[in-house]
DNA sequence: GTCTATACCTGGATAGAC
DNA sequence: GTCTATCCAGGTATAGAC
């Protein structure tokens, strides 16, 4: 996200305004124009087509989220350290960016569409990830881990993984309709968000205890 | 989902496989207007717009999924059961209908873009749970009464609600993203669905669990 | 009720002057 | 590099004959 004042920067941050707001297809080449203070001409010059410049920032979204997710996950710890930052990290940051969700699930969604482009917005996480982590992956290695030294029973890694990001991000992503389905609801609420971390911490950690479950006070007195 | 041959349902039925495929704005009232042997003016006569044309097919859509879904429910039974039962059923009809997903996957996210449209989706689903239901909540007074019989711990009803439905529903919104950043995956394959089954279980029952877990034994006993 | 033909609009892309 | 003016495709909706 560069920060220089020439035209080619401002019709990109101009871009990724609109875009955010408005998905790939409700944004407007005019729109951004204006916001951008030049005409629709200009953003034909630069970036040929709007597809092209959609690109571009998709791109650069991604990259910058991924990095804001990972980048504060402690790797050596106990597991439940683990389990509990990531968790609060990725809840936060969800919360703190509903138009960065809504502007993936579109994506998604149209990813759905054509064939060729379903590979596009995930290749687009993939590579970022790679960027990030370099080939291998984060939460599967350390459950893994997790699961060899015992610290947590033995799971799945790839199903525990997605059940991890499954109740993390789903209020976020269904919130339209959780907060009509169930009227008292506010996602984005204090409350709600810390409820929610707790509960989470708690029901999957429970959830990753072996049957004879005194295993908590054995590892509280290994480090 | 009427199976008269009259004019009116021909067309409905085209609208609904063209909307299902391509989604609201993706569709074309040529391309369902083809689909049913009739022209764009009699799409029109008989609906006036696209706009209202769209509503019917969504309407019935919605309502014959949550039927489907919550009919062979058992209500009376151990809530391991109601449980074990829910993710199966759930799972299932999620993987036998991805075009039902990727279309409600579309509402959602374009639900965002008018503030006044966010209501639309979100109000038919809680209609169609109400003509189902009638005004209580399946999900939430299961739980309620599971922790009140002390079938399970304490835990808040409403948040284990999105936490179920997150790690069922998950797998398959997210699919075009999860099979592209794990390369092996196919979230739609035969494997994979049993072994997501038995995780969920597994995982969310023993969340539930309250720290001395000898809670299985004694219920098996009782019933 | 059903057709053909067409009006009319929106929005991305380009030509060409400066 | 930046502007104005314009083209053109694709799409909804309607007029009017049968």
């Amino acid at each position: 996200m560069p920060l220089r004042d020439n035209t080619e920067d401002r019709i990109l941050r101009a871009a990724t305004e609109v875009f955010l707001q408005h998905g790939k297809d409700g944004a407007r080449m005019q729109a951004i124009a204006e916001r951008a203070g030049v005409n629709k001409a200009l953003l034909h010059y630069y970036f040929r087509s709007k597809e092209k410049l959609y690109q571009r920032v998709i791109v650069n979204l991604v990259d910058h989220a991924i990095k804001a997710v990972l980048i504060s996950i402690p790797h050596d710890g106990r597991f439940r350290d683990f389990l509990t930052a990531f968790i609060s990290n990725y809840v936060d940051h969800l919360a703190a960016t509903p138009e960065l969700i809504r502007f993936v699930l579109w994506e998604v969604g149209s990813s759905w569409r054509d064939p060729e482009k379903a590979a596009t917005i995930g290749t687009i996480f993939k590579q970022a990830l790679e960027r990030y982590a370099g080939g291998r992956n984060l939460l599967l290695d350390t459950i893994q881990k997790a699961v060899e030294r015992g610290e947590i029973r033995p799971v799945d890694p790839l199903h525990f993984t997605i059940s991890l990001l499954a109740v993390c991000v789903y209020p976020f992503v269904a919130r339209p309709l959780l907060e009509v389905v169930f009227s008292e609801l506010d996602v984005l609420s204090e409350d709600f968000l810390k409820a929610r971390k707790q509960e989470l911490v708690e029901l999957l950690w429970r959830g990753l205890q072996p049957e004879a479950t005194n295993q908590l006070w054995v590892e509280e007195a290994q480090s």
